[in-house]
This record gives structure tokens, sequence and C-alpha cells, in this order.
RNA sequence: GCGGGUGUGGCGGAAUUGGUAGACGCGACGGACUCAAAAUCCGUUUCUGGUGACAGAGUGUCGGUUCGAGUCCGACCACCCGCACCA
């Protein structure tokens, strides 16, 4: 029978309104079903989806229907990460309002999505520019202002000058802006923090707790906030070298062990020291000078060279009057880390080292490694950082690092010097405060009004949201907000006297780091949250699986997990302080790059043949050669784009989706090639061809499992396959459940071709009937759209496969009764021996021995060693 | 510099964690069907030698442990990612 190929183009759109039909996807709050909530990360609206947005929500989508299929109740969400400056800078090159582009754009993106076939529950959209998302937001600043949270302070903060607004530390990447990409300037600014620092441990803590979280991920935020162990130390100054009113120098240090190999002090030319020593020298003042317009850019002060000066000033060393150590100014040593000063060990500190090596200072190693001689220890060009045993170091010698650190603090500890003790122990953390504030437009307003009498002054609860005007305009370069004629202008709420509102918004990653909790009861106009249905025991967080790109690895993440833990103590959520229990990094979707006489050339442009076995590429329209350039990340600047568009119109969303699960683990970056589409294609057209050929043949036809016969091997591949592919989906191994998909049909096409010729008995076609109704719904999660065509054509019994239950595999059919031990001659395969499963061990013996290549390769000779593992391996040793 | 990861056929990648290396897919080659092509179907496809059955080699390199190593240990090489004067 010719069946005709499977036209996706109608299929698909018909079944996508087969399941909003049935409202399959709407999730109910209170159903009973054990809950399981998947979310991907949600888009930016830039205006059209990309192969990303494709991979990362076909995982998303197989998770969801795989777990609805096994009986939970899903949250299975979508949204719109909707403020952001593309917006702006959209606005200001083509006169349109940034609302009205956002919303254009979420359009088109959500047609996009929808032809997709992704399992979404709709009803929860949300877009985080609507004020009935951010007011929310507003009146959570505010609770986390009050609960102590959020600070306004000055800082020294990182100045985007492109993008004309700070960024937090998290966002320059290199010294430079992190969407801009222009050299980030530090300048003197009062601005709004999220103290984010006041969770340092927690954050640390916590991420013991992740075990479904890559441990890449965990190492990085690990590093990122940064905990070390040290000593507060102070050190007092030689009276006849200091300068007025000063009497000590504070620093902060991880090696009191060392303190006996010191050789001078460093202090940031930000430091009091250094500039009330610089009053009475001007070339230090120059020095100091010089030291900070380098560092106005983050970049050039990474590669800059180690200098320093010397104060003059002198310190006495804690365990000895009689000696001094000099102070520098050096540029190497960070005001806002620490004390913003250090004591230089340079024989266990590089820098130190090549400090000390420049300006002459002496070296003295104080631990030494192990089996060396200490008279005989030296450092010269590589300082020595390992464990060992202290010498040189008095009363230390012979200790421990380790110990020695405790005797230096507990000594220390205990000599009181200005009613304080000359040394504590410090836990330090390289994490700093969350900069909060952005000078831009499109973004939530900060809820603050200030008040030249009553300062900064939060808005009322009634008063919010405080909405962005729509009469904006982006002529000038700056602050829409501060420029607007009159928004800013209000009245103080406490003593209602002309005031004016802060006129920045935050950092658009607050958004982001709570939208997964109001995913859970979007409805609620009157809270953020409902404590019900948000956490606990009949809440939806933490999130079961997340699933995005690695470059969050950092920023929405630890800012996620900080904002849950400020929910909770603003009473926001009930307990939970991790908001995803299961995260997922996906890799990046790559694609060759084609470069021709006039530069970048797009995929859909070329032509690619293959001459003499080379891969040869020429422009479609004119036959011009093109060079075939490396495998990159898409990207618009090197026009190595597909477009989802495009190869779901050609090809269908099932193709596209089968293609990103194929081939390549899902963790690792996917080479798109259109052989590989075409491979999908073709595998699509396969399966279709299949079922319809087996639907007439196979009509009336019971499925049931066979336990003997031709039909027996069927039911044994098709319930170990089920099986398999069910692990492999819930461990997110979607490449080995392709291949495993592959292998199960490879058996059936074959079997039904069988069949068609009029070759088989009953029971024969009820476990071929059975298997290929496995196959339907195992590839439901992946295909959706051709899965339900296939049910449909099978008798589609019990309605959609998207409805369907996840079979149960027989554990008796995915065990052979017969097990194919390989045998090994030295550990050297030599051939098969196959036998009952239940063999006892010397029955497998005996068995082996008999096998002729065995004979022949023993030459009559006892085996020195027979080696048996059950279900395994032969291994004979001659 | 510090931290993490990866390295397997022409290519993407499998290998129940110490037990048959190369599943599955792509590509290539040969054949069938066709006037022809596309599509489809059937074979072959790690390398070397041999018509062949077969033999030998083989998981970045070198060494080690083991009856047996892609997997464990030691040293090294290459590439990728993150952090980077954090005291």
């Amino acid at each position: 029978m010719a069946t005709e190929r499977y036209n996706a183009r109608t299929s698909e759109p018909k079944w996508q309104k087969a399941w909003d039909a049935e409202k399959l996807f709407e999730t109910k709050n209170d159903d009973p079903r054990p809950k399981y909530y998947v979310l991907e990360m949600f888009p930016y609206p830039s205006g059209r989806i990309h192969m990303g947005h494709v991979r990362n929500y076909t995982m998303g989508d197989v998770v969801a229907r795989f777990r609805r299929a096994n009986g939970c109740n899903v949250l299975h969400p979508m949204g719109w990460d909707a403020f952001g400056l593309p917006a702006e800078n959209a606005a200001r090159d083509n006169k349109v309002n940034p609302r009205d582009w956002t919303h254009a754009n979420i359009a088109t993106m959500k047609g996009q999505l929808k032809t997709m076939g992704l399992s979404l529950d709709w009803t929860r959209e949300i877009a985080t520019c609507d004020p009935s998302y951010y007011r929310h937001q507003q009146k959570m600043f505010l609770d986390f202002w009050q609960s102590g949270l959020v600070e306004r302070k000055a800082a020294k903060v990182n100045w985007d000058p492109v993008d004309m607004t700070v960024l937090a530390n998290e966002q320059v990447i290199d010294g430079r802006g992190w969407r801009s990409g222009a050299p980030v300037e530090q300048r003197d600014l009062t601005q709004w923090f999220f103290k984010i620092t006041s969770m340092s441990q927690s954050l640390l803590d916590g991420l013991d707790t992740l075990d479904r979280w890559p441990e890449k991920v965990r190492i990085m935020q690990q590093n990122w906030i940064g905990r070390s162990e040290g000593l507060l130390l102070r050190w007092a100054l030689a009276e006849d070298t200091a300068p007025a009113g000063e009497s000590e120098l504070e620093v902060y240090t991880t090696r009191p062990d060392t303190i006996f190999g010191a050789s001078f002090m460093a202090v940031a030319a930000d430091h009091p020291l250094a500039r009330k020593a610089a009053e009475t020298n001007p070339r230090l003042a120059a020095f100091i000078d010089e030291v900070r317009h380098m560092g106005t850019s983050v970049a050039t002060l990474e590669t800059a060279e180690k200098r320093g000066f010397d104060t003059g000033i002198r310190v006495i060393h804690p365990f000895d009057k009689n000696w001094t150590l000099p102070v520098y100014v050096a540029n190497f040593v960070l005001m806002d880390y620490g004390t913003g000063a250090i004591f230089g060990c340079p024989g266990h500190d590089q820098r130190d080292l090549d400090f000390a090596n420049k300006y002459g200072l002496p070296v003295t190693p104080v631990v030494k490694p192990e089996g060396v001689d200490a008279a005989n220890f030296q450092v010269t060009e590589e300082a020595y950082g390992d464990d060992g045993t202290m010498i040189n170091s008095r009363f230390l010698d012979g200790m421990t690092p380790d110990a020695a650190f405790n005797d230096v603090a507990t000594r220390l500890a205990g000599v009181i010097i200005g009613g304080r003790p000359q040394a504590e122990r410090k836990v330090q953390f390289r994490l700093r405060d969350w900069l909060i504030s952005r000078q831009r437009y499109w973004g939530c307003p900060i809820p603050v009004i200030h008040c030249d009498d009553c300062g900064a002054v939060p808005v009322p609860n009634d008063q919010l949201p405080v909405e962005l005007p729509v009469d904006v305009s982006f002529d000038k370069p700056g602050n829409p907000l501060d420029h607007h004629p009159t928004w800013k202008h209000t009245a103080c709420p406490k003593c209602g006297k002309p005031a004016r509102r802060d006129t920045d918004t935050m950092d658009t990653f607050v958004d982001s780091s709570w939208y997964f909790a109001r995913f859970t009861d979007p409805w609620n106009a009157t809270a953020p949250t409902t404590l019900a249905y948000v956490d606990g025991k009949n809440g939806w967080l933490p999130v079961s699986q997340y699933i995005g790109g690695v470059e969050h690895a950092i920023l929405h993440l630890l800012y996620s997990r900080f904002f849950t833990r400020a929910m909770k103590a603003t009473g926001h959520v009930n307990a939970v302080e991790e908001p995803f229990e299961g995260l997922f990094t996906q890799g990046m979707v790559v694609h060759e790059t084609y470069k021709g006489p006039s530069g970048w050339v797009t995929p859909a442009e070329v032509k690619i043949e293959e001459v003499d076995g080379k891969r040869k590429a020429s422009l479609l329209a004119d036959g011009t050669p093109i060079a075939i350039g490396p495998i990159e990340k898409m990207s618009k600047s090197k026009k190595n784009v597909v477009d989802p568009d495009d190869i779901i119109a050609s090809y269908g969303a099932d193709t596209a989706r089968w293609f990103m699960l194929s081939d390549s683990p899902p963790e690792r970056d996917v080479i798109w090639t259109e052989a590989g589409v075409e491979g999908a294609h073709r595998f699509v057209q396969r399966i279709w061809r299949l079922i319809s050929e087996a639907a007439s043949l196979l009509e009336g036809v019971e499925p049931a499992a066979a336990d003997a016969g031709a039909g027996a091997t069927i039911s044994q591949t098709a319930h170990k396959m089920l099986k398999g592919v069910g692990e492999d989906i819930e461990r997110l191994h979607f490449n080995k459940g392709v291949a495993r998909i592959y292998e199960l049909t490879n058996v059936l096409s074959p079997a039904v071709a069988e069949i068609g010729t009029g070759v088989g008995d009953a029971s024969h076609k009820a476990a071929v009937r059975q298997a290929l109704e496995f196959l339907v719904v195992m590839i439901g999660p992946m295909m959706p759209h051709l899965a339900e065509e296939c049910w449909a054509a099978l008798g589609g019994k019990g309605g959609l496969v998207a409805a369907q239950s996840w079979p149960i595999f027989d554990p008796t059919l995915v065990m052979d009764n017969e097990f194919t031990y390989p045998v090994q001659i030295n550990g050297k395969k030599r051939g098969d021996l196959t036998i009952a499963r239940d063999a006892d061990q010397a029955a497998v013996e005996k068995a082996a021995l008999g096998l002729d290549f065995v004979q022949k390769a023993l030459e009559d000779r006892a085996p020195r060693k027979v080696i048996i593992v059950p279900q395994r391996i032969v291994n004979v040793v001659a």
C-alpha cells in the first residue's frame, strides 16, 4: 500500500489546536497528584527566537511531557524577561516606544514558540515589564529595605560609558561591560544595593545541598563567593616615622603563620594612611595620583606591572620591638578587600616576591617543604606556597603552618592595645553587595522618594506601583526618567513638601530573580506570591528541573538564590531557600561559518558540494567560491545563523526538535548541519511509513507481549527499550534515548515488512502491535505532533497521546533467559559462550573449557586460572 | 598564575562505571527498484596485511596496578571554559 508522506505543515497546527481544545497543559494548583515543576530560563523578547531557544525549550518540553505521562501534575510555564536596554536602543533608533516594541516582539516570539508545539501553560504567562508584575517587585524591594536587606550607600562602582549606567560586579567581564563591551570605569556614586553579602555564608553552605546541580556551576559560585579565613592584625607605627595622629596599621592576612617572613607592608593608594603620608610628601602624592588614574579602567589594571613607593613610615613587628618594616604604597593592593593593607611575605607569595625582588627587600623563607634541609632552603624566583614545616620563625619552628596560624592568633588575641586585641580571627568574602541601581528608563522604577528634609522615603503601599511614564524621549543621552518634565516631581509621603522620585530603575536581573515564584500564582493581584501555592506542602517550589545556559552560572543563579532567601526573610515564601532543586546547563548551538569576497555569508546563501572527497562551498546565486570557516556559536555578526522559522516551515517542528535531541549530549554544543536535519527528517518519514503500513496490517489486533517464538524477541526488545528510554529521559540523556528509539525502529521495520508478506502468527502480531504502540508513546515527548498522527492512525485508543500514560515494562521480558558470555584467553576476546542465565560458575567453566578455541589455546595443558564474572565475562588464563 | 573540563573511526558520539571498544546517527562505497532521477530498500564501512577464513595493532603521549584498563594510579601534551593582583 502506498502511503502519503507525513505532512508536518498540516498536521502540526491540527494537533496544537487539539491540545488547546482539551486544555491539556493548563495546570491546577490544587490538583492532588505529585507536583513536578519544570522550567526553562525565560527569554528576553529580542524579536525572534533563535536555535538556542529551540534547543532549550525542546529539552524542557520533553521533561514536561514525560513527567506528565508518568502521572505528575506538571507546571511548565513561560514568560518574558521584558525589561532591558535593547528596547531603549530600538526606541532611540526607530522612534518606537519601548513598550510597543517589547509587546510586538513578545507577540512574534509567542507565535514562534507556539509553532514548536511546546506543552506550556500559557494561562500563566507573565511579562516583567507589566505593572501587574513589577508592582510586587517594588513591594518586595520595600520589604527588603525594611528588613535591612537593602542599603543606599556611596561606593566605588563600575560605570559603563557606552550604556551610560552603573553595573554590578558580576556584570563586568574582563574589565568590560557585559552588554556593551566597553571598558568599565570606576566612579564614586551613591546607589542602591541589595545586601547579598549578609548571606554569603548561607549562599556558600547552600551549595552543598544542591546535589542535582552541575559540579562546575557550584564550584564557580563557590569561587565567586570566595570565603577565606584569616586574621585582622594591627601593627604599631614607629613613632618617629608616623604621620601626625596615626599610630597603627591594620592588615588582613590568611597567613599569620608566616609573620616572621614579613619584610614589608603595602597599602592601597586610597588607604587613609597613604593619603595622610602624601600630605607632606609631594612625590608620594604624585605616585598615588598616577596609580589612581591607572585604576580608572579595570582592564589596564590587570596587566599593570607591580610598583610601589616607600612612604618612609615604619611599623614594629608584633613579636620583636627592635624589628621595623617599611610601609609602601603599592598599586596591586585593593582598597575594597580586607583592610586595604597587607604585610608582604615574599618567601610564600608570588606577588610579594616579585615586589621584594624589584625593591631589594629581604626574602626569608619560613616554611620548608618536606625532605629539604632548612639550612639550604632558599626562595629566589618562585615563592613556596605549599604545606611544610616552620623554619626561621623562633617559637614557631618545627610546627605545621596550621598550628603556627593558631599559635600566632592566640598569642596576639591576648595582647590588648587600646582596649582591643592586637589580632582577631576574621572570615572574609570576595562577594560584594549587589548594586541594583541603573540609570535607565526601561526597568522597574525604584519606589523611593527623596525629600530634602526626610531623606529617602519609601513610596506608600497604596501608591504602588510606581509606573513608568509613557511619554518619554530618547533624544538626549542619559536617563529619560531624569529628563522627564514632570514624572519625578511629587510630594514627600512623610511631610508633604515637594520631593523627587528616585529616577533609577532596578537591574533587570532583579526581575528574573523571582519570576519562577510568580508563576506559581500569577493571578494574585495583592501579593507577589500565594503562600499556599508557592512552596511547602502543597506548593511548587523548588523548581524540580531548571534548564538554561551556563552563561548564567553566576549572575542569575546567584541572585535568585539570594532573592529566595530574602523572600523567606520577608514572608513571601514559607521555607524554601534554594529555588532550583535540579539544574541543567545545556550547550550552545554552533554552525560552520562561511566567508566570501565581501564578508560573512549566511548558510542559506551557500551551496556545499563534495569534490574529490573535499567539501567545497560556493555562493548559491552566482557560484562565487566561499571559504568554509571554523564552527562557532551562531551569531548575527558571523552570519552563521539558521532561522527556526525556516526550519519549521520546511521540515516541521518535530524534525527540529528531534535533531536537537539527537547525537550530541545535551550539555555539549550541538553542531547544526543541513545533513543532520535531513537525517532527522528522514526518520520522521520513516516512522510515519512504518506506522501507516502497520496500521492497516494490524487493524483490530490487541497489543500483547509474546513470550515465545519470533514475537518474544520483539517483545523483549520493546520492553528493554521502554525501560531504557524512560531512564534516559529521567537523566536528561536525550541522545541515548534517541539511539534506543532508532534501535527499536530498526527491529520493527523488518518485522512489519514480514507481516506484510503474510508471515507471523497471532501472538507475533500482538507483540509487534504492542511494540509499535510503545514506540509511539516514547516518541511522544520528543516529536509530539508526529506521535499524535501515528496514534490516530493506530486507532487513537484513549484519545490523544499527550494524555496517555507511559507504559510499564515487564521485568521478566527485560531479562534474557540465556546469556552470551564473551570468552577471553589471557584477556583477549576469542569467542562467545551462550548458556542459560542461571547456570552456576562450575557449569560455565566446564562449558567454556570445552569450547574448541579454548582447547586449542590450552594445547592440553590445564588452565592456570579461570575467571568468571556472572552475567559479565569469562577469562581463561593459559 | 589558580580552578574545572575534554581528548575514542572520515564526522557527531555509545560503552550498565574495571569486563566483548566503536551502539545509534551522519557521511562514504557497493547493490536492488527506475527509461532516468529523487525517494525507498538491502549490504559494507576503525586501521594494517591477506581473495579468503584469519592475524596483528588500536580510545592524546609515556609508564604503572590488574586475569582483564577508554574506565583506576603517576608523569606529560593539546584544546576548551571560568576566575584572576582577593593578601
